[in-house]
DNA sequence: TCAAAGTGTACCAAATTAGTACTATTTCAA
DNA sequence: TTGAAATAGTACTAATTTGGTACACTTTGA
């Protein structure tokens, strides 16, 4: 499994059920934590760090609290993601720092590590929260116009 | 960053490597231990799993070694991670097995949890070993008859 | 029959991640 | 003006995962 923390699985609850009730102004993180059921002080942080990334905003204060910074159809997975795990890559070759392997002076494949990175990048990139936040029970895949559309079945390998 | 383990980067490595000799018919582990620059033990239990995942063929006793079960072009990105890290999914929500998710009775996004990694998978299942045997500097793409074709400068976020 | 190769199991150490606790700061409203 | 409710920041601990190694066994060809 590729893997993608918990705490970023969790993020992406948070973000998706503020897009599911974005005419509510302000979501204090206390009631996400209770409507997500998950630990408030776990929320807290997860909330301070899509702060930090600039996907909320914040009210400190009494009557405080965080609302999204823009659209949900603005707000890609790929950028949520981004915000806990940094940048979208497989492995540290994938990156722009360099001097983190051992291979590097003569890796043989870093050009097409590359390759597969911008793959999966691209890839997230194309799902939006408001992708997520109604509830799809049917596989998607997205047609021309960037729109995706439900599907019986399986989708297919190629996503277009 | 999406996390692939070190050990599945060797791995890529050594299918890599294989496939960019596949005129010599037999790969020891010992051979490609000094070429891959790795320990050999690391490598020995690296290809003793493409082995049980079916991507290699081995023989045994002396003069025995490695050699690709299948073509290059004929062994996706996406099966070689598969064999290291399990059926690509991004969080264990996403995967067939129940029971692992303490929200699972009620996930907001368990749905599209599988969307988003269905979106991965398909973007790994599309580049095949024989894509990074041949060393490309520049970026590519995927054409319409589903070959890499070479780019200047910059891919976009849709891949077709 | 021996040496060189793969096969299988088990284990340890290191790194990463998840989760929690505590304190400081801000702001509204009584 | 003061207290309560909220965010903001830091630091620490425990648990899990991962990487790496060791060792004994099996197969096979010269």
């Amino acid at each position: 499994m590729i893997r993608l923390g918990k705490l970023t699985d969790y993020g992406l609850v948070l973000m998706t059920h503020m897009a599911q009730n974005h005419d509510r102004l302000l979501h204090t993180a206390r009631d996400l934590a209770v409507e997500a059921r998950l630990p408030l002080p776990t929320v807290s942080k997860l909330l301070k760090e899509l702060l930090q990334g600039g996907l909320l905003v914040s009210h400190r204060g009494l009557k405080g609290g965080y609302s999204l910074a823009r659209k949900p159809r603005e707000i890609s997975v790929a950028k949520i993601i981004a915000v806990f795990e940094g940048p979208i890559a497989l492995t540290e070759c994938s990156t722009d720092i360099s001097g983190l392997c051992d291979l590097e002076p003569c890796c043989p494949i870093k050009d097409n590590q590359r390759i597969i990175s911008q793959a999966v990048r691209g890839a997230l990139e194309k799902v939006m929260l408001s992708d997520l936040s109604q509830p799809l029970h049917l596989t998607t895949i997205r047609n021309g116009r960037g729109n995706l559309v439900p599907t019986i079945g399986f989708v297919s390998g190629r996503m277009q």
